[in-house]
DNA sequence: AAATTTCATATATAATACAATTAGGTCCCA
DNA sequence: TGGGACCTAATTGTATTATATATGAAATTT
């Protein structure tokens, strides 16, 4: 008969109409929200409810807090967006397959995404980052923590090149899974080679962009590591 | 000479003891949390702080609070929480071809996977859909909402196949962000008929393992969009 | 002019009081 | 013996007040 009376709480109202404000254009990036009293006075409602709702939106990387400054809209939003999925990772364990899978695909995904938007300076930058890793590896240094990280570089610098933030977002939340894995497969001086090949390889059918061969490569990756886990 | 010395807040210090509790095992999806007195009390802060700490990892859909019960760890992040996502949108106009990008990405993506997996009995699944599809479109049925909504369930529909319980969830949130983007590509008849041809290409493809015609087709349909949002 | 101090402003934290919601038990009566 | 009304304990929700701390700018000192 009658429908459920919403009692949506304070914080969730103050919530919503500091949303309201963004959405509107009546608070724009960059813009200074009033003071913690000041809204308290223009909403009706106690400090703390304020406060919450501050913090609930500063969570989700809408609101920045500058003590002694005040509370703003933030210029740019950070990767930090896409925590809640990485919770949900974390929450939801999921299969070592379902993770390889993803990233290999991912992989695939940025560098076909690549191929059509690669430029001379963007080759330089990859260049160089390669050089840096051979160089490191001529000279005989086998410290693995130093090529684990150089491979975490590769595939970050691959995804900046995107040029694609959402895309950097959820890459970023796909590399931070794989630490452990990508240390265990290259932790041998075999393990090192191959992952700079691996490396060279990708860039030069980047190059040649082809897209048959680098998908074959990313497969014939994929099946290496499924050997190398059993 | 001396680094910095990071202040962290008393609030951070609350949300990382959570978020610590859970990664560890500690605190399990559905478990309840002490209450906020006992939290007060095990960490020796105030009750505000916990209160704010709380509020924030409901923000990210970590926990819920059940007033006269507790506060209790979610069981399933819904990607309802991800709708933050969209005020990236709002604060960064610039990211809708980001978001498209990678929606056409993802998409390949998952085809690409499904090539390998395909069997009789997915077809089946596939086809099912798009009959009730043609056949509502036959019957001159031109509910935009309900063509929205198969659109969707396609899109669904192939992520579910590839049985990566990954992909299922990063295609949940992406695809949560899209409603309007699918809306306002097929709020014409001709839109209707362009996107149930495209997904009748798209099973062609697949049923051929042509991954060449696929990620072509992928291309040609980002460039329509493009085209149109121009 | 440069360095230091002071001060106003804003957020950070804590403590207290009371309100509202929920689940579950108790009581009472038919 | 049921079953409904009521009560109560536990817990979160909101408001208020007090104090602490960080920040930037103004005032002061050197």
């Amino acid at each position: 008969m009658f429908e459920r009376i919403e009692n949506e709480s304070v914080v969730s109202t103050v919530v919503n109409k500091i949303k309201k404000s963004i959405m509107d254009g009546d608070l724009k990036p960059g813009d200074k929200l009033p003071t913690e009293v000041e809204l308290i006075d223009q909403l009706g409602v106690g400090r703390n409810s304020v406060r919450e709702a501050v913090k609930m939106l500063t969570a989700l990387g809408v609101l920045e807090v500058k003590r002694g400054q005040g509370t703003f809209v933030v210029e740019k939003v950070k990767p930090s967006f896409f925590n809640p999925l990485l919770f949900s990772l974390i929450i939801e364990p999921k299969s070592n397959k379902d993770l390889y899978e993803l990233r290999v695909m991912f992989d695939t995904m940025v560098l076909f995404n690549l191929m059509d938007k690669m430029d001379p300076d963007k080759f330089d930058q990859i260049d160089n980052l390669m050089e840096e890793v051979e160089g490191h590896y001529a000279s005989g240094d086998k410290d693995i923590d130093y090529f684990v990280g150089m491979d975490v570089r590769f595939h970050k610098l691959l995804m900046d090149l995107t040029e694609n933030a959402l895309i950097k977002q959820i890459g970023e939340v796909i590399i931070s899974l794989f630490p452990e894995y990508i240390k265990k497969s290259i932790s041998q001086e075999k393990g090192i080679l191959r992952s700079i090949n691996n490396h060279k390889e990708i860039i030069h059918h980047l190059r040649t962009k082809d897209k048959t061969s680098l998908s074959q490569l990313v497969e014939k990756t994929l099946e290496e590591w499924k050997e190398e886990w059993k």
